[in-house]
DNA sequence: CGCGGAGTTTGCGCGGCGACAACGTTCGCC
DNA sequence: GGCGAACGTTGTCGCCGCGCAAACTCCGCG
């Protein structure tokens, strides 16, 4: 899959934001792209990382395995984001599985061939900076929460980042862009299956969410909030 | 403090790591000193992100603070690490506090110059990414286990940070090199300073480390690795 | 030398939430 | 249409570790 790729294609990707039409053209001219079926890895914690990634259409998740099996979602990855760049520039391999929770097509850029655009094309290199530094800022922003706050807080917390990052407006709501499940919850905000689908139960009895199998929609995204940030609770309900 | 770096300052700093004799008078030639006495602030959470400094002597604690007043350490600088970098392209004020824990020298370049280094000297990218994510892997092993770890476990992993960090050996174990209260340990993994008491008394007793107030020495390294990574403890005591 | 404050230790009680378990429901597949 | 697996719900129990409180030690300073 190595033919020529159309650097129109690259538009979307802030990863290459603010080139002009020749550096799009050397950019495109080093990409492949490359298939993944739902629930197959891109690739693994451990594998030599070998190439940049980027998403053109799907979703993936980045899942840490700890030494005793114990899992986290490091986080989701959209349509337009990259992914697995990093360890090309730490060494050592991926830190976390690549896991596809749709079909998707990605780009990939082999690391030589992406670390040469980056030293013709310096822009590259800040974009990178800045949207790796976005992610330490938000990783850091959830240590902060997971070390101080409770559950119920960080959930709310997780639940109103995937609303940022793949919320979907519906009428009476805001559905969560894909498939969701209460295992991927817990592993988002650091506690078990069953404190969430607890919580989650809590939460649709007021009304507040609605929610299914692998699926979440928010109701009132304000009392969300209001959990979130421990703001005073408006005592507010549909029915006179 | 404007007057002529000597570009051999920049030796130490992974930051400047590859470059040639001209690029680093360039870069000496837009750097500014700055002391900083211990106990004051380089910069505080939210300042708008001006300069990106880089630390040559003393220590430096970044501490970040959430809405209601919970602090968590980010990490600790030590002399050759640059640092408030990140927030330069992430748009925003600094994430957290970066506090002195000792008397400091440090350098800095205002945010535009530093940006027009990295156009001009695309190397300095690269390096800046190798660091950052670095940063970013060693967080999300954090967060990993402050999510699904038990407190002993993590205190453990954090004073093998520490000493990986700012160890100095000494006759019959290593002592981190620089003052550090329980408080501190406490906000590093995510409790309260009284749980980090206990737990050192415990090792104390055990004859695995020796503390006093605001140090602490390892005497059984292997001991407090068998701890964090739950292996099996040789049952290895002093006297016969 | 005495005082005050910062850092540390230790005891006690309880509550949030993890561990375990059982059951219900939905979906995909043969 | 029936079976099995994956996902979700709910109850009970127990304990880790937080909150609160009090006392102790060390250091710097007047």
């Amino acid at each position: 899959m190595t033919h020529a790729l159309d650097p129109a294609a690259l538009r979307g990707l802030r990863l290459f934001a603010g080139l002009d039409e020749p550096a799009l053209a050397d950019v495109a001219a080093g990409a492949q792209s490359r298939r993944v079926a739902r629930g197959s890895r891109v690739f693994a914690q451990g594998d030599p990382a070998d190439a940049c990634h980027a998403l053109i259409d799907g979703r993936i998740k980045i899942v840490q395995t700890g030494p005793d099996g114990q899992q986290i979602v490091v986080r989701f990855i959209g349509p337009g984001e990259m992914f697995g760049t990093v360890p090309m520039f730490t060494g050592g391999g991926y830190p976390g599985d690549a896991v596809a929770m749709a079909d998707c097509v990605a780009l990939l850029w082999p690391a030589p061939a992406m670390t040469a655009l980056m030293l013709r094309h310096p822009r590259i290199g800040l974009n990178a900076l800045g949207i790796v530094g976005g992610r330490l800022q938000e990783i850091q922003n959830r240590l902060r929460e997971v070390s101080t706050e409770r559950v119920e807080r960080r959930i709310a917390h997780a639940l109103l980042r995937l609303v940022r990052q793949a919320g979907r407006r519906i009428e009476g709501g805001v559905e969560i862009a894909f498939p969701l499940s209460r295992q991927d919850v817990a592993e988002m905000t650091g506690t078990t299956l069953h404190t969430v689908s607890r919580i989650l139960s809590g939460w649709e009895g007021q009304g507040i969410i609605e929610s299914g199998r692998l699926q979440v929609t928010i109701r009132k995204p304000s009392a969300l909030l209001a959990i979130a940030e421990d703001l005073p609770q408006a005592e507010e309900n549909g029915e006179t």
